[in-house]
DNA sequence: GCGATCCTGGCC
DNA sequence: GGCCAGGATCGC
């Protein structure tokens, strides 16, 4: 479940990509490839050199000298290995390119939850999955009053969803939704039009301050996730709520309950969020 | 705004 | 054998 921190901890870990020239492209027959076609894929990136990896959200973006970019959600289970000679594929490798030192980067995905595709446009506008994003959780340039602003357009919403919410903000995943609650001491089933200016300015404050350490742990390894070089995150150690059913937040201040909110687990401490 | 849906490995 | 994980879309 690679969520902001996550996705930019496989970013870092891909550095060494930028220079490199892609001689070949491997397209499994299940490529999940979305609003676009292999054929496309390889003329926007065939004998084009990488210039920088970029991330807006969970969305990675592998920017050719050309102007063209590959973006890649990696879903629940995407996986991007960054390897400098031939390996085997593992099973469920969706996409490879190799480049012309034999060095070559592996997407693996065996949910297929992720998507691939491409944009030649800076603004994002020939992108349906980017054009839809709201401001980058971190490096997005929102004040909080602009924050609010933009919280208020969805007054209905709980702030459980408004969290999820991509095009509001993105970045934020399960995890880091429920991390981000708790800290701003705010119960997910509140609706944004019950919720003060004041409280949601808190909670951006705290979405930001918990995903600046989840970057800075390399991420939260519960089970499948690792970074493009085969690293473990190291955040689940600070998790105060999520998947603590029935324990005590770490810190102590309260008892943990699960509910399912549209369909996703909730992890959350009604004596502490209210 | 909500709920169904996609998908498969891991676990009971 | 069946349930669970859940990001994002789509239809209601």
């Amino acid at each position: 479940m690679p969520e902001l921190p996550e996705v930019e901890t496989i970013r870092r870990s891909l550095q060494g990509v930028a220079g490199r020239c892609i001689e070949s492209i491997y397209f499994s027959a299940l490529a999940p490839v979305e609003t676009t076609t292999p054929k496309k894929i390889r003329v926007a990136l065939l004998h084009q050199m990488m210039t920088a990896i970029d991330r807006h959200g969970k969305y990675l973006l592998f920017r050719t000298k050309s102007g063209a970019a590959l973006v890649v959600h990696l879903g629940m289970t995407g996986r991007l290995h960054f390897l400098q000679q031939p390996t085997p594929r593992p099973q469920h490798t969706h996409l490879e390119l190799i480049f012309t030192d034999h060095s070559r980067l592996q997407f693996i995905d065996a949910r297929r939850f992720s998507t691939i595709s491409i944009t030649q446009d800076p603004a994002y506008r020939d992108n349906p999955f980017l054009k839809r994003l709201g401001p980058d959780f971190i490096n997005g340039l929102v004040t909080p009053e602009a924050f609010v602003s933009r919280c208020r357009q969805h007054p209905g919403l709980t702030l459980k969803s408004l969290t999820l919410h991509q095009g509001v903000m993105a970045g934020l995943g399960n995890i880091y939704a429920c991390e981000s609650l708790y800290r701003a001491g705010l119960n997910p089933r509140r609706r944004v039009k019950r919720t003060s200016s004041e409280e949601l300015k808190c909670l951006l404050a705290a979405a930001r301050d918990i995903l600046t350490t989840g970057i800075r742990q390399g991420g939260t390894t519960l089970r499948d996730y690792l970074d493009g070089l085969g690293n473990r995150g190291t955040m689940k150690k600070y998790l105060q709520v999520y998947g603590r059913d029935g324990m005590k937040t770490l810190d102590g201040r309260g008892l943990v309950k699960r509910i399912v909110q549209g369909q996703r687990a909730t992890f959350y401490a009604p004596e502490v969020q209210k």
